[in-house]
DNA sequence: CCCCCCCC
């Protein structure tokens, strides 16, 4: 019987390729270190052609070749494997497979013998291209030289570890406990203390990496103070002997079924060499436009240019009682898309609002409120700015080669109190035809329209600092604010905006007012930046209305016939306020065009 | 062994 070995596999792998699953012949293996359960093996492999020895196997496979179900002249399918650069001691890098899962396609005894004529491939990233040690091609358990892990993190050096085989983060499981990962912190969280039933402590978690994965690790107690200090964030470290344990979903979108626990066995050490063959972090960016279809609460990984940021804004948590810092961002990407990110904090604080960096952040949570959804970081979130990522500088060039200028489906926009109406669009005309707003009740409708004039005029005002009162105040000259419905003076206020506006279509157009969250999406910007553009800087303030001008949005109105001395007119209200979104708004022309013409397009 | 992560 033949046997089809993927003959020049080998090469490919060795020099950083990627093979998928190469049928290979197993021609020897070697205990390398450990002994009971904490075993690794060396494999001599071929594919035919070629023969190399810096083969692994991870330690779950163990099992296979101490039963004899893989044996010498086995022909095996590599299902999954990894390879990594390791510092040859002096001698450059060498680059070793580890095996992570295999197929047996055929036992040593039934094959027999050494399928072809396979040459030792030699290392060819180092120049000194030793060939690599021959090997017995029985497998003789003998006693390898016991490795001893230093217990402390003093006097421990780390070229000791450097030259042994680091384990990728990928293999590891709670089943095997002897092992050292080579990991870059891509996140170190601040120390909190906690207390309940169970007690009480200390803790910090990390968030780490290596080519093959990433891990959150947390720290209690006693190893909290011992490595906080240590652990930091971009460096490179051997970890050895932490408790592994299966991770929560819930509070990690890392991409690893366990995290890891510090224990007092834990040993860490700096890695001093080279180490840029170790990933900085890992993302699984989201189109913003795809985060409306999100489960609330999920944690996501998003990259955007910061559009706009509001003030900080200064809050007491109702709960707790805690005074919180806050500022919000909106993100645009090129899906068209745009999100609220709420920072929070000294993050908020430190925040360049005149800027607009690149964001990326990782592990956001994704946060419901009246119906839409917005970002907001959490304690664990990790937030760069202007980070060097091609998917950074993409985003860059897209966004300083008119992306800046893009209309934006803004999926935290405040859909205010709006839920009568249908979606169907009408217009001006049918508005009228229809006879809307001269009900008791007041009528709603949608339609696309042009924002053709603004007044600029009152569209701002100081109002009630109070949660629920807006009421608008009146300055008493004297540092205070009179509100005339809660009966009393501040010293401060807040900014609300009142827009009057005509909006046009085709057929027509309206006077129509906006409130302060539709008229903060109509005019890009929060109405406290607007309010202080207002009184420092009326320049800007007029500029922002003049670029609103022939803008277009898909507008929610309810209109109402009012009495104003004797006259009756109709009011209309913008509900809400959506920049287009065309591949909608196109879908939307098509149908219409059916049911007029009753052709099929 | 934490897992709180805030506000409208």
């Amino acid at each position: 019987m033949a046997y089809n070995l993927s003959e020049g596999s080998l090469q490919v792998i060795m020099n950083g390729g990627h093979y998928d699953k190469p049928v290979m012949q197993v021609l020897g293996s070697k205990k390398i270190q450990g002994s009971g359960a904490n075993e690794k093996y060396r494999l001599l492999v071929s594919d035919g052609r070629h023969s190399y020895s810096f083969a692994m196997l991870a330690i779950q496979l163990n099992d296979k070749l101490i039963t004899g179900e893989l044996s010498d002249y086995s022909v095996v399918q590599i299902d999954r494997f990894v390879t990594s650069l390791l510092k040859n001691t002096g001698k450059g890098e060498k680059r070793v497979m580890v095996i992570l899962d295999i197929t047996i396609l055929a036992p040593g005894s039934q094959v027999g013998k050494k399928i072809g004529n396979p040459q030792t491939l030699t290392d060819e990233s180092s120049a000194s291209a030793a060939p690599a040690p021959a090997m017995q091609p029985v497998p003789k358990p003998t006693p390898a030289p016991q490795r001893t892990m230093p217990v402390t993190t003093t006097n421990l050096d780390s070229s000791i570890l450097s030259s042994q085989m680091t384990h990728p983060i990928a293999s590891l499981s709670p089943y095997q406990n002897k092992w050292v990962i080579k990991v870059r912190v891509m996140n170190k969280s601040p120390i909190r203390s906690w207390s309940n039933a169970r007690g009480e402590g200390t803790l910090f978690s990390m968030d780490l990496c290596d080519e093959t994965g990433e891990i959150r690790a947390t720290a209690f107690k006693n190893e909290c103070t011992k490595f906080y200090d240590m652990i930091q964030v971009d460096k490179v470290y051997y970890i050895s002997r932490c408790q592994l344990k299966t991770a929560n979903k819930q509070f990690t979108n890392l991409k690893n079924d366990y995290e890891m626990t510090f224990t007092s066995e834990t040993v860490v050490a700096e890695c001093m060499e080279e180490a840029s063959s170790v990933p900085t972090i890992k993302y699984d960016f989201q189109p913003i436009s795809e985060i409306a279809n999100k489960t609330p609460d999920s944690l996501l990984d998003v990259i955007g240019v910061c559009k706009m940021a509001s003030d900080l804004q200064e809050l007491t948590a109702r709960n707790t009682g805690k005074q919180l810092k806050k500022r919000e961002l909106t993100l645009v990407d090129s899906s068209g898309g745009a999100v609220t990110l709420t920072l929070w904090g000294t993050e908020a604080e430190k925040f360049d609002v005149n800027s607009n960096p690149v964001i990326t952040v990782k592990g956001a949570r994704l946060a419901e409120f009246n119906s839409s959804k917005s970002l907001s970081c959490l304690a664990s979130t990790m937030v760069r700015y202007n980070p060097d990522l091609p998917e950074a500088h993409k985003l860059r060039g897209w966004y300083d080669q008119g992306g800046a200028n893009m209309d934006i489906v803004n999926i935290s926009a405040k859909s205010g109190v709006y839920t009568g109406g249908s979606n169907e669009w009408i217009s001006f005309a049918d508005a009228e035809s229809r006879q809307l707003g001269s009900g008791e009740k007041g009528d709603y409708y949608s339609l696309l329209g042009v924002v053709t004039f603004l007044f600029t005029d009152n569209a701002v005002y100081k109002a009630c600092p109070q949660e629920q009162c807006n009421k608008k105040l009146v300055d008493q000259e004297n540092g205070l604010f009179r509100c005339e419905k809660c009966n009393r003076e501040y010293p401060n206020f807040k900014y609300r905006l009142l827009l009057a506006a005509n909006v046009s279509d085709p057929s027509g157009d309206q006077r129509v007012t906006a409130f302060n969250e539709t008229a903060e999406a109509m005019l890009g910007r929060p109405a406290a930046d607007i309010g202080r553009m207002f009184e420092y800087d009326k320049n800007s303030y007029l500029e922002l209305f003049e670029e609103v001008k022939f803008k277009t949005f898909v507008f929610k109105l309810r209109t109402k016939m009012e009495t104003y001395n004797d006259e009756a007119r109709l009011k209309t209200i913008v509900m809400n306020a959506q920049p287009v979104d065309y591949k909608d708004a196109n879908a939307k022309l098509i149908k219409s065009i059916q049911t007029m013409t009753g052709v099929e397009l």
